[in-house]
DNA sequence: CTCCCGACTAGACCTGTGTATAGTAAAAAC
DNA sequence: GTTTTTACTATACACAGGTCTAGTCGGGAG
C-alpha cells in the first residue's frame, strides 16, 4: 500500500505500469476492469478516478487511453541504509529511482546501492558510484555481491575456498574476511551487474 | 530518411515517438493530423499504415492510441568507431541504443563511446565501459572530454595551462598530449557526463 | 444504530477516434 | 506517355470507450 491508497488501488496502479511498459500504450477503463474481472467499467473508472485525485496519475477527460502514472515505481530502486531483518528490497524504502528501461541489466529483479569508500577500488569502483546488484541469494564463485554482515551492507567479492568462505576486497588497506564452516554463511543479497556513474 | 522511409514518414514517426515519450501515451490519428496541419485524418493514417508495414510501428485495428514504435530511436546512441569529417553524431550510425531515459543524465544531447584500453584507468574508467558524453564543443578546465586526434577519438582531461593545452590521460604508460598555441586545437565532441557498465 | 466510504453491478449516453469511400495533384518510375 | 507512388482533401460511418445515473453490499467510525 503506497503511501495513503487502498490495496484494490495500488493493484490497478501497479496493473497500469505494468500493462503501459509492455505495450507502449496504457489500458483503457475497460481493459483494467477486465483484468480485475469487473463487470462493470465504472468499478475501474472510480480507482483510477481515485488515483488520479491522490495524484499518482493524470488523464485527459474523455480521451480514450490518455493517461499518465505520474510517480512511476517503475525503475531500479536506490536503496540506502539498510537494517538487518528489514524487507531489504520494500521498493517504498527507495530514495530513488533510476530511470532506465526494466531490462537493462536483464531479466531479473535489480537494486542500487551507492558506493561509500573505496573499498573496491581495484574494481574501479570508486566513492559516489551506484552499483547495480540482480536480487538473488547465491553468487557463484568470483562474483561481486552485497553481503548483508551483522547490520551493515558491503560489497564484497565472494571467493569460496578449502577453509571456508572468503569475502575479498578490492582495496588493500581493506582487509578480506574470512570464514570459516562454523561461522554463519552470510546472508547475500544480490550480486553485481553493472555499474552507473553520474558525473 | 531512415532505411526505406519517405521524409515525411520519418518526421510522423518521430512525432509519434516525442508525442509518446512526452505524454505517456501515444497521440491520436487525428492528434498527429493536427500536428502536420493535415486537414483529413486519412493523411496521417496513411502514414501510419505505411510505417505499420514497414515494420516501423505495430497498432491493434480500431483501438484508440494503441500503438506501439518498434525499433525505437530514443535513447543514447552508442557510436563505434569514428572517422574524422563524417557526421559524428549520426543516430543511424550507432551500433545500439542505451535504454534509459533522455533526461537519464540531464538536458541535451548525448552520445556514448565504448572505452578500448586503459588510458582512462586512473580515473576508474577501464576496458569495455560506455563513457556517457554530452554532445558540445567546448570543454572546462578539469573536464574529461572526447577530443578528435587526427581520425581518432580518445577520452582525455582537458587542462589549459601557460603554454597552451593539455590532453591528460589518467594513466602513467600513456602519455599526455600538449598542444602549443601554434598548433591546431583538438576538435571537442563531448564532454563525460557519466559511466554506464554491463557485466 | 446510523453514517460514510470503499468496492463493486447494471445499464445507458454520446463523443472521440479508427477507418472507409471517393477524389485531386504532383512527382517519380517505367 | 502512361502508370504508379506519394501526399494529401472532404465527408461519413460505426463503434470503442469515457463517463453518467442509480443502485447494492459490507466494514469501520462515531
Amino acid at each position: 500500500m503506497t503511501r495513503g491508497l487502498t490495496a484494490r488501488q495500488t493493484q490497478v496502479l501497479e496493473f497500469i505500469e505494468e500493462f503501459t511498459s509492455g505495450h507502449g500504450y496504457p489500458p483503457t477503463v475497460r481493459e483494467v476492469a477486465a483484468n480485475f474481472g469487473f463487470r462493470s467499467p465504472r468499478a475501474a473508472h472510480d480507482h483510477m478516478k481515485a488515483l488520479e485525485k491522490k495524484g499518482f496519475m493524470r488523464s485527459r477527460a474523455g480521451r480514450p487511453r490518455a493517461l499518465e502514472v505520474l510517480h512511476s515505481r517503475r525503475g531500479i530502486p536506490v536503496l540506502g541504509k539498510i537494517a538487518a531483518g528489514q524487507p531489504i528490497l520494500a521498493v517504498e524504502e527507495a530514495e530513488e529511482l533510476l530511470g532506465l528501461e526494466p531490462t537493462f541489466f536483464g531479466q531479473g529483479r535489480f537494486f542500487a546501492l551507492r558506493v561509500r569508500g573505496e573499498s573496491m577500488i581495484g574494481d574501479h569502483i570508486t566513492e559516489g558510484d551506484l552499483v547495480i546488484l540482480r536480487a538473488q541469494e547465491e553468487a557463484r564463485s568470483g562474483e561481486v555481491a552485497a553481503v548483508l554482515l551483522g547490520d551493515e551492507v558491503t560489497l564484497k567479492r565472494v571467493v569460496p575456498g578449502k577453509q571456508g568462505l572468503e569475502l575479498r576486497s578490492a582495496n588493500p588497506t581493506v582487509p578480506s574476511i574470512f570464514l570459516g564452516p562454523q561461522d554463519e554463511p552470510p546472508r547475500i543479497l544480490g550480486v553485481m551487474v553493472g555499474l552507473v556513474r553520474k558525473n
